[in-house]
DNA sequence: AAACGCGACAGTGCATACACATTGGAATAC
DNA sequence: GTATTCCAATGTGTATGCACTGTCGCGTTT
């Protein structure tokens, strides 16, 4: 399950631009660069080995997928305003529980034992799991469960929010692993009862909501994101 | 000498790219391409009078919005699978309601009144006006009650649908002149009353959310699109 | 006549070059 | 010492050229 989306051939040579498009995109999420920073398209494609021009596509792409701004002169990474990040969460909170109600008319019984089986296994290596390797886990309890939903829109809108707030997320998610699993465990089970008010109601209950929560969130990215880079 | 800020929004002189990403969006609204159409490069260049480079960076972000496909070689219109629209049509149902449900909290009693104003100079021109006019009156209205939401993710997300769905909508919209000013002003008046729940079911039924519905509009923008193309 | 081959063409993907804007800093004036 | 002006350096936006690939037409072969 959770295969990834290329239907192109896997291991095929793509063009310059498709990959620095992935790999850019990777080096985001891995916070590279800090929010607010300036895009030297120069040191970036020097370090990417092309040129400007798939560069410089790549980059049209991201800005369209919300991941860098476009100020009219350069692009640049986004700022955390808190004002965005809030509309992110409160997005996500509402395409998230659209997906689980979906999710619970569509879902067939294996898929539904399938997604159980992940969890299970992802409890047993819990506990000394990396946080990269929880946010990995965490993502493919949610992308599944959009996937159950059969609806590609919402399943990628839902990819490209999570995308955008990757950093906030990875931040919360310390601390919270036991809390996150177990709320993982509640939602699937209702969704396999079927009670979907029940689902949508743990799903909303799950995903970070509070904007007191969620600012407190971006005060620790910048502390986490800031001591990284002087270190 | 401190200067003022410089006119970063309106009219000012965009670049060559963001002149291109405008007016290929307004082309392709206007279904000035066909569905599965290749996209020629040079040509659209020349028309627009410009280079293919500031072109292919337009068009990259085009297809980061889903407004084009990337097929490996070059770009294309996307087809009209009905699956996709189906998804499309069904992700926007998703995202109506949220605004919904978020505009009935928020909304402030000034602001309902000036969409309702709005309804009532509508429906004086609505009877003798073009279906473009109509559209455009249609997606003021969605797009005000996501403004009311105040989420600007929810907002844009839902802008970007509409785009790719709007040629189903402008087929659907024939013969459905009256039928969506009442049930217009049926959301309005629920949201004014803020009856969550009623504006949410009506918002439900107004949006095409059978297959069958959605379906027979595909057929007929097929028609429509190839009477127009070779008129 | 059909199949094959091949050469010219069309069209994309990318690198490079250039024009222009912005910025930082040094030199100079006050 | 501060302010100002000018120039160099940096960096973006766009045009152009080139290489490569797929395609189509036409002639050759059997």
């Amino acid at each position: 399950m959770a295969k990834e989306t290329k239907p192109a051939k896997a291991g095929a040579p793509m063009s310059s631009s498709h990959r620095a498009h992935a790999q850019l995109r990777e080096q985001l999420l891995r916070s590279k660069f800090l929010p607010g920073q300036k895009i030297n398209e120069v040191e970036i494609a020097t370090s990417l080995e092309i040129s400007r021009t798939p560069l410089r596509e790549a980059l049209n792409r991201l800005v369209a997928e919300g991941l860098l701004v476009d100020r009219g002169r350069g692009f640049s990474v986004p700022g955390l305003e808190p004002e965005m990040v809030f509309d992110l969460f409160e997005a996500r909170v509402e395409i998230e529980c659209a997906t689980v109600r979906l999710a619970c008319e569509r879902a067939e019984e294996t898929e539904l034992e399938g997604l159980s089986d992940f969890l299970k296994e992802s409890m047993a290596e819990s506990p000394d799991a990396s946080v990269d390797r929880l946010i990995e886990l965490d993502i493919r309890f949610h992308d599944t469960i959009a996937e159950l939903a059969r609806n590609k829109v919402l399943r990628q809108t839902l990819s490209n929010l999570n995308d955008r707030i990757h950093l906030i997320r990875w931040i919360a998610m310390e601390g919270r692993r036991e809390r996150t699993q177990s709320q993982h465990r509640e939602i699937l089970d209702h969704i396999r009862a079927r009670d979907t008010a029940a689902a949508i109601a743990a799903m909303r209950e799950h995903i970070l909501h509070r904007n007191e929560d969620i600012l407190e969130a971006i005060k620790a990215a910048y502390g986490h994101v800031y001591t990284r880079s002087s270190a």
